[in-house]
Order: structure tokens, then C-alpha cells, then sequence
DNA sequence: CTGTTAGCGCATTCAG
DNA sequence: CTGAATGCGCTAACAG
């Protein structure tokens, strides 16, 4: 492995001196300090000549910038978690950031450790994906950084230095959507296959569906309301077990859709056809809503949207550090298919 | 934003030299080199007060090692790479590494431009999935890393300073289990969907495809093998197109599992049972697989295993930088559901 | 065992 | 327009 060519290098080859190479690299830079454009063909050519090419690391410590972001995800092979990645790179490099990804493996100690490596890395800012650690620890991992904004999470407001924003979508509006849906389409005894009991989102949702019902001038029973996993067999589980106990139920409200995908493996099981004999709305629209059969009808999240956003709160945050923090809510909208009546 | 801590403000705390602090930091580095438990202790308290984090870059810069790994990939939002990231992410963690994640976005003009940002950030070596670029240029980028490995994807040897290692996944033997699921199980009329017609896995599946005909004995009928791009829609119109003008096909080994749930749309279409009037293999084995109706029998790709493979590959040239070039072929293996006749 | 010192590669005044 | 000097925060000899 050669020695790599610094900036001495090519001010030597290039008969100049170091300063002016670093002008040129960063294009005209200082306001009254221009190159000849001799000059600058010269350095031009003694970059190429060497294939030099600047140490972000040195340019880092002397600006204390690094132009860099950290992501940290619960685990990115999640679609749910990839969608976001895949919004938050998209506008970083945009605005010429580069994004370290922090994969927590689900695993909330490593996710705090990562948290701490990531700042070791003086990274410009942060967003963090729906964290499981306490509200306490969070903040204090989070105030290590310039700026930080939270993703599908809210945390109470504090007076630190660090202001955390957040883009979280609504929950409760979500779970009325679904809910009404089914209302409008004639279903009576709507149940829900709710997630884990613990869950921000599976409270909002739930919470949105009881509202529904209420408006609606219907008993919520608590006896068809089950929580189970976000999986596929958890959910099919938990469906079997209601729509055994209480046959008379004509539809269900699933916490995502992985449990939905249960649930039409259910209503399979039991032969009952959907949406015929139960209609099922889902939530989140991941990819296999649209491709199982038959599709379901599902409350979209935009994945993609919600870290789009999140990068931009982090972006305004950098250029206007001492605004209020913002909190901004996504709407989630109803996808129509074909696990639920629609006409 | 108060001023972060440094060395300096530690060791004047604590009463003692930078070196020292640099010493307990690193954990009793030098050979015969001990500090007394006592001024350890004194250090220790001292970083805790001023709750100093020693600063990454400043060390990395010192040391010409950044503890970080680069992993490109085309799209993070693709479950395939999220795989890979996966498994890189989790035996980079275990080996101490931070990696930092470039996401192509699909444009190879993209693809090249980080591999360029991210060996700025002076990475210790990187890890490039499936590009699209051209042999010459990718060999080019990837040279100017310590240490490379490329998944998925072959590169001339070269005697280039940088030794490129890679893992890839046996496309031939995989076409080959494939076909001959099929054939074993009866199947007389086998068509091809096949993928891109300049991929490299789509040529190895489709050869591996002729081989097990030729080795049974089979003609080899180039009109029922069709190419499309690997999504549901594009795969759906191909098989019915195929199945239209070649109504005697009776299986269908499919480029991938998206390409086969277009095939599954298709023959619902066109009212063909599955497995009982059409045997269909996908390949692999992606979440949706096994959810859709009837799951797929398909070969499975071992994507996260993939990715410790590569991250193995690259930790081991780190150490051994002078080894020969290796090249790591992993087999799939065939996943039997319900798609095609099992018994 | 602990303190001193010289870089690591670059950005940035400040005088020419 | 250009060159010299200083510092970013830390590691790693090298002396004590």
C-alpha cells in the first residue's frame, strides 16, 4: 500500500504552497481571496497527477464538521425501518451528507453503546427510530449530540441544551380510519387484533378505533379486543382464538400487516371467506399487503416520507438551532384493496 | 452548545499528564507500561465529571485507523441487501467495527461518487455488493481502499496493490436444484422466466436451468424462455404471455420470488392451478415467499450469511493482507412449500 | 510508572 | 494572490 499524497504533496509538485491548494480544493473559498486560474490548472493538474485526495478525517478536526449523520435503526432488515433509511439517505445526500447507519439488532443495550460510538465519531447530528429505552437514558444519549430528532417516538420536552425534534405519524387518526372504514361498509361487530400492549402505536391505533366506535354509537367490547406479537403466527394465533370465542364477529381490525397476514391465515383455517364472511384492514402497507391474497385493505404509513422529514427537521435544526422544538405529525392514509368490503 | 471536553481538561483535573490519560483510556496499552490504581482511579473520576468522550476522529487521525468499515449497496430498501446489511452489521459489531452505509439509490453514477466520499472518510475497507459498474472503473474506485470485498459479484484478478476478495452464491447449482426439484417430482414441459438478459445471476440460474434439462435428457426449447425484469408486474405479463402461446407448459422456474408471484397472478389469471396444472419455482426465498398462496417452493439465498461471509473475508485480508485473492461460493438450498408437487 | 514532545492532514488567520 | 504559522484532539515514542 503507497503512502497516500497529502496536501504538501501537491503544493510541491505543483510549485505552490499549501494554503492555495486548499483554496482551490474548496473552490474560491474566502471572499476576497481569488486564484489565477493559471494557478488553479496547475494545482488542478498535480491532484490528478498524484490522485490525491483530501483526508476528510483532518478536514473534520480543523472545521468540526463532519458532514456526516448518524441513523440508528432497531434493525434496518425490518422493511418498516429499511423504508426510512431509505428517505432519511435520500435527502442527506442531497444536502451532501453522509449517513452512518447504526443497527441496533433490536438489542436496546448495544443500541445505547451505539449511541455513544456514534457521537464519539462527532457526527453532525442524529435521528433515532422508535428507541425502546427509557425516556431518562434517551435524552441523556441524545443530548451528547449538536442536534437529534426522533423518529415514530415522542419524548417529553425538557429545558437541556439539545432540542429533540420529532416526526411521528397518527396513530389515533390511523385506527379511525381503518375503524370507519369498516362502519362504512355495513360491518356490525368489529373486533381488533391489537399489538403489543406496551406499544406507543398499538395504543394510538387502539385508541382511534374505540373513538370510532364510539362516534359510531357502538359498544366497545372489550372481549374482542387481543393483543398479540407483530408477526405473521402471532397473529394468527391470537385471530383463531377470537373468531373461535366469538363467531359472531364480522371484522377485524389488524395491528399491522404481518398480523392481518395471520389473520387471513386464520379466516383460511376456519373457512371463512374474506371479505365475504370477514373483512380485514391491516396497517402499515408493507410490501406483501399488496400481494397476498386477497390483497389487503391497509392504512398506508409512508415510510420513506417519514424519514424524508425527519432529515429535513434535522437540516433546519442545523441552520436554526435556537427554534422551538417541532414535533410534526404524518397523516396516514386508507389503501383500498380487497380484504375489506369497499362498494 | 458548551465546549466538549478534551485530554488536556481531563489530565489538568486530574492532576496528571495527557499520556497518562491517553494510557487509561486505552486500557494499560503500552507493553510495560502501568499506571498505578490509584491515579487510574483519579483519571477515571475525572472524565466521568467532566463527562468527556474521547473525540474519534483526533484518534483516528493519529493512528491511521478509523475502526470503520464502508458497506455499499444498491438499495437499502430492497429486503436482499437489507440481508446482506445484516449480517455485515452483525460481525462488524463483534469484531469492533462501525460501518457506515452508502445506499446507491440504483445509480451506478451515484455508486461511484460514494465509493469516492466514503474513502475519504478514510475507511479500513469496504465491502461493494453488485454493482452495475464496469469492471475497469469499479476496480479503480475499489483500489484506493486498504482492503476490498465484492458480494454477489466476480472481478478480473489483477496484480494491483489491492487484493479484491469476494463471496458470491452458486447461481449455477442453484438453477440446477431448481430444475431438477422439477423434474424429480414429474414435470415434463419446463419454461424458463428469466431475469435481465445481462445479469450475471440470471445467466448462471439459466445455465444451470439447461444443464439439468440436457443431463435428463430434454430438449432444451428456446421459446419458452422468456426474460423480464425482476418485479411482480413484468414477471406477471411474461408468464402469461408464455403460458398463452405455450398452453402445454405445465412448470415454470422463475428468476426470482418476485418473478414467481407474477407467474402465481398470472396462472390465477388464467385459471391454472397451482402446483396442480403448473409446478412454479422461485428463488431466493425472500419474507414474501412463504406468505403468499400457495407459498413458494423456491431456493433460498442465504443473504444475511452472505454478508458475514463477506465481512469475515475482509476482517481476515486485514489481517493477512498478503494472502492469495479468495473467492467464497456459498450453495442455496432448495426451500420445498407448495408452489410445485412435493411427493 | 509518568511527563514531554512531535507529528497526523488540513483550514485559517495574518502579513506580505 | 501567496507563504508561514497556529491549532484541532489524540497517540506514540522517548526521556526521565
Amino acid at each position: 500500500m503507497k503512502k497516500r499524497a497529502t496536501q504538501d504533496d501537491v503544493a510541491r509538485l505543483a510549485g505552490v504552497s499549501r494554503a492555495t491548494v486548499s483554496y482551490v480544493i474548496n473552490n474560491l473559498s474566502g471572499g476576497n481571496i481569488r486564484i489565477s486560474e493559471q494557478t488553479r490548472q496547475r494545482v488542478l493538474d498535480a491532484i490528478r497527477e498524484l490522485n490525491y485526495q483530501p483526508n476528510a478525517l483532518a478536514r473534520s478536526l480543523a472545521t468540526q464538521r463532519t458532514n456526516t449523520l448518524a441513523l440508528v435503526v432497531p434493525d434496518i432488515a425490518n422493511p418498516f425501518f429499511a423504508g426510512i433509511a431509505r428517505g432519511v439517505e435520500r435527502v442527506a445526500r442531497s444536502a451532501n451528507y453522509v449517513v452512518l447507519l447504526g443497527n441496533a439488532e433490536e438489542d436496546p443495550k448495544y443500541e445505547s453503546k451505539l449511541l455513544e460510538i456514534l457521537e464519539e465519531r462527532r457526527v453532525d447530528g442524529v435521528v433515532s427510530c422508535s428507541s425502546r429505552l427509557p425516556d431518562r437514558d434517551l435524552r441523556g444519549l441524545l443530548e451528547g449530540y449538536p442536534v437529534a430528532v426522533l423518529v415514530n417516538r415522542l419524548i417529553a420536552k425538557s429545558d437541556n441544551r439539545t432540542t429533540i425534534d420529532s416526526v411521528v405519524i397518527d396513530e389515533v387518526a390511523g385506527g379511525r380510519l381503518a375503524t370507519q372504514h369498516l362502519l362504512f361498509f355495513g360491518c356490525q361487530i368489529i373486533g381488533m387484533i391489537n399489538g403489543p400492549v406496551r406499544s406507543f402505536s398499538a395504543r394510538g391505533r387502539e385508541k382511534g378505533y374505540r373513538n370510532a366506535l364510539e362516534a359510531a354509537g357502538l359498544p366497545v367490547r372489550e372481549e374482542i379486543i387481543l393483543h398479540c406479537q407483530p408477526t405473521v403466527e402471532s397473529g394468527q394465533k391470537a385471530a383463531e382464538k377470537l373468531l373461535t370465542n366469538h363467531p359472531e364477529v364480522t371484522a377485524l381490525f389488524c395491528y399491522d400487516d404481518m398480523v392481518a397476514i395471520g389473520t387471513l391465515k386464520a379466516a383460511k383455517q376456519l373457512a371463512r371467506r374474506v371479505p365475504g364472511d370477514l373483512a380485514i384492514v391491516g396497517f402499515d402497507d408493507s410490501l406483501l399487503a399488496g400481494l397476498v391474497t386477497p390483497p389487503l385493505t391497509t392504512c398506508r404509513v409512508p415510510k420513506e416520507r417519514l424519514g424524508e422529514f425527519a432529515l429535513q427537521l434535522l437540516l433546519d435544526r442545523i441552520n436554526n438551532p435556537s427554534d422551538p422544538p417541532k414535533e410534526l405529525v404524518i397523516q396516514p392514509e386508507l389503501i383500498v384493496r380487497e380484504s375489506a368490503p369497499a362498494r
